[in-house]
DNA sequence: TCGTCCACCATTGTATACGTCGTTTGTGCA
DNA sequence: TGCACAAACGACGTATACAATGGTGGACGA
């Protein structure tokens, strides 16, 4: 036996996330606030992977000064959302194939580990906050609204991680789950935006039962599938990407 | 059956996250080495948990602006290296012991994952060098040079991670081990440093004989032992502890 | 003599200006 | 007509200046 490492036995709750003290903002909350906002466009897919982010733009649009902007993004860079390119410029993160499998590995570890404590520590609110985060999600996706439904996809895991009472691999699964959103505006395939609800359902059930090693189980296999319904591999490069479309082009027109 | 996830399927080895592209640093290899130097200044304790960090000193002794140093002190700060409090300045992060079990939690959870795909994935080379790094943490120990031998653990789990081919929890892992060394200064007991390289010596044996279930295990005991040399209470807290002091005194002042 | 209040100083937060580099476009030559 | 080089423009990197805030020390009053 190589696993089934018991955690959660610290007595903290450790569920404001929200409010870390450990930044840097007087008046950061202005600034706290642009990188949610900026996060939240990356994980909705509203920014897409390879979208450029200038300084001056962001700037302007938020009405702070450069600097500010580029706290804000050199953040965003260390969780690998956006890619900072010496001279280039900030431009949203397109995560490589490996990179791909690299965060779904993590997540397995990381996720998986952190049900036992979750299954013990979960409480009656927690359980119903749950349940309308899915409830939400169900509806988001009855009414097309995909991007909702990926950020309370998103959400979702987050909070099953803060509830195991454990910050700091809380925080893993948080950066992990806004890759994993990345990684799905890549790899994705249409119309299949990675979790299924059903399962989500399944998990709360689980974990309101107590049953912390068949909700670690049930989540590798959640996990599993998501990767699985992803299509993995490394896609056409940009400069090759146009010349193929000029090939097209000359094709047609000719 | 809860646990023993395996990972480690990717095909990529992972073994250069030295040079990170990914942040920005046109010329800022030098800020990177300001980085380094100020990490290590902290794992090493020769910068204590408490230590205030001036921005206009560190800008003067390496001999760049503010601006630089900010960017550095941000980085350090998203790694909890340091705590950056809004109008005070930069300190150096005294992790509460609710953070110190945190941490060795986490620790337990991705390093024990690790090593199955470390075992797996090792190579000669691989092995050779681990061996070297503990035969200098054991020289190091022999001289008293006890910084050194910090340092040197901290690597080993470090490389270890690296080994295992997942770049992301390898990063992980390093900032575990980072701030391992900072729970080592708060509440290590005098003369116990922590791992002993001992331990490292039998978990390379074990490696190196493709025996990744054991190794897991291992390092699974290895962890919990250094968490149990460790007096990991409440300590001196800024104002907890000066109410008791008063209480103290208004008692004996009686 | 002690407590309180005010003013000054130290340090960080924010903005702006300038230098450097990458990109793009235009022109000239083969 | 295609390619290459160069110049101009735009964007980021760095430094410096100014503003805001909290802490500290001194002075005044009770």
């Amino acid at each position: 036996m190589s696993g089934s490492r018991q955690i959660g036995k610290t007595a903290r709750n450790g569920r404001d996330q929200a409010s870390d003290t450990r930044f840097g903002k007087t008046a950061g909350n202005r600034l706290d606030a642009i990188y949610r906002s900026i996060s939240e466009a990356i994980i909705q897919h509203r920014l897409r992977p390879g979208a450029r982010l200038r300084e001056d733009a962001l700037a302007e649009v938020f009405g702070v000064s450069r600097t500010g902007i580029r706290k804000v993004l050199q953040r965003l860079a260390l969780e690998q959302l956006i890619t900072l390119t010496p001279r280039r410029g900030a431009s949203v993160t397109r995560p490589s194939a490996d990179e791909a499998r690299e965060v779904f590995e993590a997540r397995l570890v990381v996720e998986c580990a952190l049900m036992e404590a979750a299954a013990t520590r979960i409480t009656e609110a927690d359980i119903s906050e749950l349940r309308d985060m899915v409830k939400r999600e169900h509806e988001a996706l009855r009414n097309r609204e995909q991007r909702i439904a990926i950020k309370l996809s998103a959400s979702f895991h987050a909070r099953l991680a803060d509830i195991s009472g454990n910050r700091t691999l809380a925080g893993f699964v948080n950066q992990l789950a806004s890759r994993s959103s990345l990684i799905l505006a890549v790899y994705g395939n249409a119309g299949n935006l990675g979790c299924e609800s059903h399962d989500h359902k399944n998990l709360i059930d689980l974990l309101a039962a107590g049953d912390g090693a068949k909700a670690g189980d049930f989540m590798a296999r959640h996990l599993k599938s998501i990767e699985a319904s992803l299509s993995i591999f490394e896609e056409p490069e940009e400069t090759p990407d146009l010349r193929e479309l000029f090939a097209v082009d000359a094709l047609s027109s000719n």
